[in-house]
DNA sequence: GCTTGACCTCAACGAAAGTTGAGGTTCTAG
DNA sequence: CTAGAACCTCAACTTTCGTTGAGGTCAAGC
C-alpha cells in the first residue's frame, strides 16, 4: 500500500493533478485565475496545501452545476482570509448554488413543456408556440390578437 | 394596420432581423456558417425567402435546448435539397433534441441530488460523496475500500 | 440633389476555459 | 553521473458564438 503517498503534506501539481482528476495545465489555469494557490520549493515548483484538493473538488463541482469560474472566484474571494471553504462556508455556497441549479432544471423543465406541445402542433411548431415567440414582449404593440395575426403570417 | 409589411413575399435583413428577434450580425454569421441563405437584390442586398423566418426559429429553439451550431447544421444539412424542414422533418428533429434535453434535465437532477446530499454531509462534502468522486474509474485499482481510504487522506 | 438610414464586406476583437508548444530547469532512479 | 520524467514560464492557439468597427454602397424622403 502506498500509504506515505496519501499522507505527504503537501502536493506537488502531478499529484494533485492525478488526485482531483484535473489536468496540470488546468491547475496552472486555476492558480493564474487566482483559484488556488501554491507556495514554491527552493526549485521554484508548486505546492500545494491538502486543503487545496477539497478546492478543486469545490471548483469542479460547482463548474458542474453550471457556475462560471469568474462567480466561483469571487464566491471564494468573499470568504473571510481567502480560506479553503469549512464547513460552514460550504454548506452557504452550496445553497446558493443548488438554488441556481434548480432554476436551471426548472427552466429547461418549461421549455420541455413547450417543445413537447410544439412537437405535433401542426405548423412546425413555429406557430402559437411559446418557443418561437420569446422575443417579442407580447402586447408591447396595443392590445388586441397581435400574436395570431404576426403568426399567420410567420406561417404563410 | 401593417398587412401589407407581413405579406411581403422576401424579407430583408433587417425585417428577418426584426421579426426573428436575432440581430442582424448574428443572422450574417448563419450565413457564413451556412444555417441560413439568401438571395441578392441587383444591389448585392440580401432577400430571405419568408420561410427562412421558420428556419431561424428553429435554430433558436435548438440553440436553447443546448445544441451546438454546428450540430444543427449538420442537421438542417441532412434534409433533402436542404429544404428548410416540413411537418415531417420537424417532427424527427424535435423528437432526438427532445431526447437530448431530457437526458440533460436527468444529469443535472442527479447532480442536485448527489448535491443535497452533499450539502449536509459533514466532510465538506468532498468525502464519501459522489460529487467529489466523478474522476476515479472506482474500482479500476482492484477491489477493496478503495475510495474510503482516498477519502480519508482527502478530508485529513 | 442631398441627407439619412439600411445595407455591404472584411478583419479584428471578446469572453470562457482551457490546451499546446517551445525552450529551459529540476528531481529521481539506476 | 546521467537519462528521463516531471516541472517551470510565456506566448500562441482552440472553440463557440457572435459583436464591433472601418470604409464604402444603396435606397428613400424632402
Amino acid at each position: 500500500m502506498d500509504t506515505v503517498a496519501w499522507n505527504k503534506s503537501e502536493l506537488s501539481v502531478g499529484e494533485l493533478s492525478q488526485r482531483s482528476g484535473v489536468a496540470v495545465s488546468a491547475l496552472h489555469f486555476y492558480e493564474r485565475q487566482g483559484l488556488i494557490s501554491s507556495r514554491r520549493t527552493s526549485g521554484n515548483q508548486r505546492r500545494y496545501k491538502r486543503a487545496t484538493l477539497r478546492r478543486v473538488a469545490l471548483i469542479r463541482i460547482a463548474q458542474r452545476v453550471g457556475i462560471p469560474l469568474a462567480d466561483i472566484n469571487r464566491a471564494l474571494a468573499s470568504l473571510p482570509d481567502g480560506r479553503t471553504p469549512n464547513q460552514e462556508d460550504w454548506e452557504r455556497l452550496s445553497m446558493r448554488w443548488r438554488a441556481e441549479l434548480d432554476e436551471r432544471i426548472r427552466q429547461l423543465q418549461q421549455l420541455r413543456d413547450d417543445f413537447t406541445d410544439c412537437i405535433g402542433c401542426g405548423c412546425l411548431s413555429l406557430r402559437r408556440c411559446a418557443l418561437a415567440n420569446m422575443h417579442d414582449a407580447l402586447g408591447e404593440h396595443g392590445p388586441g390578437p397581435r400574436r395570431l395575426i404576426e403568426d399567420e403570417a410567420a406561417c404563410g
